[in-house]
DNA sequence: TCGATAAATCAAGATATCATGAATTATGGA
DNA sequence: TCCATAATTCATGATATCTTGATTTATCGA
C-alpha cells in the first residue's frame, strides 16, 4: 500500500452508499453478497451500486466472483489490512502502549 | 461514531496533504507538531495547511492546543478508534477470527 | 503601543465527484 | 435462437472539494 492507494481507498470509504456496502460486507463476512442483494438491502439504484461497487473493488476494499448471472462481493480483509496498517505505522513516536486502545477497539465481536 | 461522522473522517483522509499530516502525527506521538512545522515538512503553504488542519479537527482525527503563537497538533487515538470500530464493527459474521488478520496489521511497531 | 510572526478565515475559480437515464454486455432458460 | 434477468458502461448536468491570494485574528517582544 502507498499513497496513492491508500488515498483512493479512504475516497471509496468517504461516501455513505460504500461505507454502508463495506460495512455490509465486513457484517457478512465470508459468505459475502450479491450486487442485487446489497442494492435492496440498501435501496441504491441498480446502476448507481455497479457504480459504487466499482469504486470499492478499484480500491482494493472488496472482491467478487461471478456466479451465473449473479455477482457476488465480499469485503477484501488482505486489502482493508494493508490499508490500516499504512495509517498508523510507525505509531505513537515509540510509544506503542499508546495505540493499544485502537487495536482493543477492533477487536471482532460476534454480533 | 455515526456513519456522518465516519463519512467525513474518511473524506479527511481521502486527500494527499491530510493524510500525510495524519500520519506524520501517528508517527511523532505525544509530543505532536506545530502547524508550522507541519506545513514546512511536508511543503504545504500555510493557508492551505491551516485549512486541511481544520478539516482533519472537524472530523475528529486531531486535536490541537495553542502555545503562544503556534498552535501543536496531535493525533486524536480517541477519535481513530471510534472510526475503526465504526468500520469493523459486527465483523466477519460470526467468525471473529477471520479478522484477527486485520487486528494484527495495525499492532504498533517502533520505526 | 507598535511591529513581526503564527495561524485562521474568506471569496472565487478550477477540478473532481456523484447520481441518473440510456445503452450495452453476460448469462441462463425455453 | 430468442427472451428475460443481472450487472456494467457511458455521457451529462448538478454538486462538492481544493488551492490560492488577500485579509484578519492572536500572540510575543521591544
Amino acid at each position: 500500500m502507498d499513497i496513492n492507494g491508500a488515498v483512493s481507498a479512504f475516497g471509496a470509504l468517504s461516501q455513505k452508499t460504500r461505507l454502508d456496502v463495506f460495512r455490509l460486507l465486513i457484517a457478512a463476512g465470508p459468505e459475502g453478497m450479491s450486487a442485487g442483494d446489497i442494492g435492496e438491502t440498501l435501496g441504491v439504484r441498480q446502476n448507481t451500486m455497479s457504480a459504487n461497487l466499482s469504486v470499492l473493488l478499484q480500491a482494493g476494499l472488496v472482491r467478487n466472483t461471478r456466479e451465473g448471472r449473479t455477482v457476488r462481493y465480499f469485503a477484501d480483509l488482505g486489502g482493508t489490512s494493508a490499508l490500516l496498517t499504512f495509517l498508523m505505522s510507525d505509531c505513537c513516536g515509540g510509544h506503542p502502549e499508546l495505540c493499544s486502545q485502537v487495536i482493543e477497539s477492533i477487536t471482532c465481536r460476534k454480533s
